[in-house]
DNA sequence: CACACCCATCGATAAACGTCGATGGGTTGT
DNA sequence: ACAACCCATCGACGTTTATCGATGGGTGTG
């Protein structure tokens, strides 16, 4: 257990210095992360990340025990993070996990919907 | 493009069904999110990711431009969310990420943090 | 044209969150 | 015993967030 090497002499008030980490890395994957930080919006994005087809609003307001403004205000913070496209047809509004979605991206979603 | 066979004809008022998604697997994972949604807890975890030795509060407080209260609340949800273990020392506490950590949130934070 | 439907946006509200100063408990050195 | 240091917790504050009802624009149907 390195554990029990842990410099218990260390000088008081002598702080040590942290690996770096790069402040644009960590602003971004916040964000990245304040986007999946919802049951709701990870719902639809599983959704969207298993269905041959695009899906469109009104599916979801059925499906899930939301209101259709709460589930566009989802959906739009999941387009403003870049993880879905949106197209028009007629009345609906069809969305899609993002075709030209970041392969580092796309890795992580993988990951976490598998 | 399988955009373009969209259901445009589809009736009004007839949503479709969603693929199922379970919703204990969007809680779970909300809360894991929620916990890496936040640039100083990532540039924590990150930093203890790649640390070889744990790394202690003090260290923290000198490094990020945060108050010691702050820091440590952040290092408590890391806690809660069981990324990271304690071990007091002295007069110091020292964190390290979690050992018996799920091997499929280490997958996902070896993505993430890399 | 009038009506029904889909959807984005606005405004409001309650809850959750990030940050800090203050406090107190523990531990070490003098 | 006293002083200095590390750290967890509490209370307060302003900001962000999730949710809803109301509204209006756009599109197809009768």
């Amino acid at each position: 257990m390195a554990i029990k090497e842990l410099p218990v002499l260390r000088e008081r008030g002598a702080c040590c210095e942290l690996p770096s980490v790069k402040e644009s890395w960590a602003n971004e994957t916040s964000d990245l992360m304040k986007s999946l930080a919802d049951p709701t919006r990870l719902t639809m994005l599983a959704s969207l990340w298993k269905s041959e087809e695009p899906i469109c609003i009104c599916d979801f307001t059925a499906g899930l025990g939301l209101t259709q403004p709460t589930i566009s205000h989802h959906m739009a913070k999941l387009k403003a993070a870049g993880l879905v496209d949106s197209e028009k047809r007629g009345i609906w509004t069809y969305y899609r996990v993002r075709d030209k979605l970041n392969p580092a991206t796309r890795r992580i979603l993988g990951q976490l919907i598998h």
